[in-house]
RNA sequence: GCCCUCGUAGCUCAGCUGGAUAGAGCAAUUGACUUCUAAUCAAUAGGCCACAGGUUCGAAUCCUGUCGAGGGUACCA
């Protein structure tokens, strides 16, 4: 409707011989001014030198000559906005249109059947999932939903790293357990782990092995045990909030295939490495970065950074069109390095797009919760998934911005979950689906031949246009790739039809106004199962 | 010190890439269940959009500076 409506005032201005420009449409935030509301006057007032009303009523003129059909009325208003009012017959098209789509409606095929790889979550198997990585989780998980209602073919993927000092750490922590569970005298390695998990791995190993390992500090057993069970658990937590990778990324493939050190090859011939002090440096300096960083430290060991760059290679050759990071705050500084690096290595970086999301506050009786995995103080996913379930936890961390601290206040989610906003929207959708059965059972079947032009109060006229905005707002939040933008629709979406609930009733003994009503309710039920669906929420037909 | 992200109602946050009178939810006060489920609705109250300048027809939104919060600034990830 919106393309519409942009093309025939384009046409306008064509037909005027004004300057082309892109149109702007608004949807309006007051119903008085109308359905959709353009500026165009207003832009086109300084390149014409002319009043904006003057230039407001000639395009208006111009549009009711050539496309009165479509218009009610066209209105100008204020300092020249030009508002529209949309014929009732364009109102009916838009619910049959709906109604027509069903699952369907509001994809796009912006992506065109375009890859794309989104990567998040991402954390090592040292611990089980905290509440800080569940905001990451659910970021990504939605940003792919949003993407293949675009038409991307979209791919997920956890990146992870199961070698380096953490990891031997977490190996020698479980060691130290398992003496402790022996019997033996014990003691935790510095910085080691202090979480209960680890006796529960320390438990298994012995299951499995007995005290035969009991001399043998540094078997590998105790490192692979606490990998395994940790990724079992992991991955657990994220099934239970929907959320399944399509790939697990080993950061040692990277070693394994070479690429670590073809890249640093590559980027010496380049002249982007050099060598100083025994370590590999990177020439961020000569690309435009503030200053240059360590990519091999003079131990051998690579900094993140240089399988970093490895990894986004390998994103490359395998050929997505789009690529998605996901990324806590604390990664703010490392993906600058890794585009230029990128850049330079003949890729085009603007194919990625990084995203960061600030942290997550937990508040525990009014005091924030100081989080570190290894000293275990932390909230586990699951155990908020326990607390509140699966979809107030999905909703939680994408009804608010990425960019914004999010304050998580595990008292009032534990406390209040009956008040939770996400219940608003299932109740609404519930609602929904009991007046569609309720028609029925009263014999009034769907029925879109039915007399639509019956919907003429004012709240089925905001309804019919808030429903019709959908596809707008999945575009948007492709373009943006910010989820909340969703959740703040269908929270609008909500607000109107609980107020038309109350107002109206919809199954009555007029037949036929209840058909036209009915068919409203069923295009409403239609975009909260979508909406509900690309937030990853369930949508339950009774509550 | 420098670099990011932010500062909007008492609290938690939206605000559609610059539009018309800044919005929700909690919390407070007051009404509405013989009803298509009250997990709801209606109403009242609550604001110098941190502060000061600038850009223009028009700024919560863009630019500069100040103050305040969080994060980063390692041969840690």
């Amino acid at each position: 409707m919106k393309e519409k409506l942009i093309s025939n005032i384009s046409q306008c201005l064509a037909n005027l011989e004004y300057p082309s420009i892109e149109v702007g449409i608004q949807r309006p935030k007051s119903p008085e001014h109308g359905d959709f509301a353009s500026n165009i006057a207003l832009i086109l007032a300084k390149p014409l030198g002319k009043n904006p009303r003057e230039i407001a009523e000639a395009i208006k003129s111009e549009l009711q000559n050539s496309f009165n059909d479509n218009f009610e009325s066209i209105d100008i208003a204020g300092p020249g906005f030009i508002n529209f009012k949309l014929k009732k017959s364009v109102l009916s098209d838009l619910l049959l249109n709906i109604l027509s789509q069903d699952s369907n409606y509001g994809k796009s095929s912006i992506g065109n059947n375009k890859r794309a790889l989104v990567e998040f979550v991402s954390a090592n198997p040292t611990g089980p999932l905290t509440v800080g990585h569940g905001r990451g989780a659910m970021l990504g998980d939605t940003v792919s939903n949003i993407l293949e209602w675009n038409g991307y073919d979209v791919q997920r993927e956890y990146y992870f790293n199961n070698a380096g000092r953490q990891m031997r750490v977490l190996g020698q922590s479980v060691h130290a357990r398992y003496l402790e569970l022996l019997g033996e005298k014990a003691e935790l390695p510095e910085g080691g782990y202090e979480g209960k998990y680890i006796y529960d791995i320390a438990q298994k190993v012995i299951d499995e092995h007995n005290n035969s390992l009991v001399e043998n500090s540094e078997d590998p057993i105790f490192k692979n045990a606490a990998e395994f069970h940790i990724f079992e658990d992991i991955k657990s937590t994220l099934s239970r909030l929907g959320l399944v990778f399509d790939t697990f990324f080993n950061e040692n493939t990277l070693y394994e295939n070479g690429e670590i050190t073809n890249v640093v090859e590559t980027l010496r011939e380049k002249k982007l490495a050099y060598d100083k002090e025994g370590a590999t440096w990177f020439a961020g300096t000569t690309v435009g970065r503030e200053v240059d960083r360590v990519l091999i430290k003079s131990t051998g060991e690579p900094t993140y950074r240089l399988p970093d760059i490895a990894y986004h290679k390998d994103k490359f050759s395998r050929g997505y069109d789009l690529m998605v990071d996901v990324f806590g705050a604390d990664h703010m500084d490392a993906y600058p390095d890794v585009m230029a690096a990128i850049d330079n290595l003949g890729f085009d970086s603007e194919k990625v797009k990084v995203l960061i999301h600030q942290f997550v506050t937990i508040m525990r009786d009014g005091n924030p919760v100081k989080m570190s995995t290894r000293k275990a103080n932390f909230v586990t996913l699951d155990e908020l998934i326990n607390e509140v379930g699966a979809d107030v936890v999905r909703y939680f961390f994408i009804m608010r911005g990425m960019n914004s601290h999010l304050n998580f206040d595990l008292d009032l989610a534990k406390d209040q979950s009956d008040e939770n906003p996400v219940f608003y929207l299932q109740y609404a959708h519930a609602r929904v689906c009991n007046i569609i059965k309720r028609g029925e059972a009263f014999d009034h079947p769907l029925n879109p031949q039915c007399d639509l032009s019956l919907l003429d109060k004012e709240i089925e006229h905001q309804l019919i246009q808030k429903l019709s905005e959908l596809p707008e707002i999945i575009e948007r939040a492709h373009s943006s790739l910010e989820p909340q933008t969703v959740a703040n629709y269908l929270n609008e979406l909500a607000i109107l039809f609980h107020r038309y609930y109350a107002q109206e009733k919809v199954v009555t003994d007029d037949k036929a106004l209840t058909a036209a009503r009915l068919i409203l309710v069923e295009a409403t039920r239609i975009v909260f199962l979508n909406g509900l669906t690309i937030m990853g929420i369930s949508a339950p037909e009774r509550m």
